[in-house]
DNA sequence: CGCGGCTTTGATGTTCATCAAGTAAAGTGG
DNA sequence: CCACTTTACTTGATGAACATCAAAGCCGCG
């Protein structure tokens, strides 16, 4: 992990994520933000560490996981570029409660949250476009968390490939970004069970595996499969 | 349904869920407030509906559930007195997006949010108090459906029984607030599934079943279970 | 009274997890 | 650079957990 800096002033990434600030009220943001630099691997944050920042993602991709009892990984959410790192626990609790690290590499920006709040505190305008941002992306891990929950196998395999290539990689043909285990860990199977559902699409034509690059080939077929199953 | 109206300036149940307002800023809140009555079963919010009204739960209990692809309902979530009715896509979208009904008699306060929205951008006390209710509550709902994903058919049925026991009759001896249909909904089992299992806890001594009342007997057996299964 | 919806129990079937075993790929140290 | 270890990937066979199906009893309600 690296640190850098940047000018704030016109950051197209903050202006997606923090939005309606005044002149002073940016330089009092960035006089204090980091940018950082995480390989693939690392890891950015662990439960329990105490909520000092305030994280967005500017490129790159990582997961929110923790453990369960068993001590297996259970990955909660993907974070994408111009979006929140972590879940929104860090407005309302002292300390993290999940883990979140680099599947790729990874730029990510750190604010100091009293920082925010305290402009929030200031600038309603600034705190109601963190609410409505909030709003949106909480909702969609719910949603995501609820799609699965009801589908098949072959149905959650359909749906994870299009994610990928919908909302990730913008294009039906993408390196998957999760080892094997990892879409598991996302998608609530077993890595057998996800290998299998791949061969099986393989071999029915839908999809084109070539290491760890995927070709999205039937996109009607894999979107009735999501629906359906 | 029916209406009613009340005082916000003293409304313990307001300043739960909505701090931090200066008297004359309650006072345009509660011109434009209304309180309602739900009997059981009624409907409250249906999807599509557009969102007019931001909604707390001030007496009852409610569900939050949507249909899926083959009509079946999926309960997302059980709403508690002191709490927000519906997800937060009030605050991102212009129509909702699930169905929200009545488990239980509820009284509901209403309160137009467009003005919420103007109070916010004009006292950044107020908006930060909304965002650490709200992250606070969505938290709990992503919890809970990952809680429950990762246990089986047993675990969930213990973590239900004492979630209504401690979340929300603050009593291990209860009236259960959901048909055997709506617990399967939840807890996303079959019906049949849930009568087993509680049969199976009734004949084990952990809990005893009279009616629609419900004791739990064996808290820590019952406490191994949910969080072994 | 009789109809429909909820509840309950038992029997059967399907889906997916688990187990096992082998191949490929990638890092590690001499 | 090559043996060695480790980790990821892959396939097949077996078993367990849960869904589905079927049938009967119960209650509330028109």
């Amino acid at each position: 992990m690296e640190n850098a800096t940047c000018d704030c002033s016109n950051c197209k990434y903050r202006e997606l994520v923090l939005t309606n600030l005044k002149d002073e009220e940016i330089n009092s943001l960035c006089d204090f933000k980091k940018e950082k630099f995480y390989k693939k691997g690392e890891i950015i944050v662990k439960e329990g560490d105490p909520v000092v920042d305030f994280f967005y993602l500017k490129s790159g991709l990582v997961k929110n996981y923790f453990y369960n009892q068993i001590g297996k990984e259970q990955i909660i959410s993907i974070g994408t570029p111009m979006n929140f790192v972590s879940l929104l626990t860090v407005f309302s609790e002292p300390y993290h409660k999940f883990r979140v690290s680099a599947l790729t590499d990874s730029v990510i920006c750190c604010i100091r949250m009293d920082k925010i709040k305290s402009i929030a505190l200031n600038n309603g305008q600034f705190a109601v476009g963190l609410i409505e941002k909030m709003s949106k992306n909480t909702d969609e891990i719910i949603l995501q968390k609820l799609m699965l929950s009801m589908k098949n196998m072959r149905g959650r395999i359909a749906y994870i490939l299009l994610f990928f290539a919908e909302k990730i990689n913008h294009s039906y043909s993408y390196e998957i970004p999760l080892r094997r285990k990892e879409i598991a860990q996302l998608i609530d199977l077993t890595p057998e069970n996800v290998i299998r559902t791949l061969s099986e699409f393989s071999k029915e034509n839908i999809i084109k595996l070539e290491g760890e690059k995927i070709t999205l080939k039937d996109i009607k077929k894999l979107k009735k499969i999501c629906e359906l199953g």
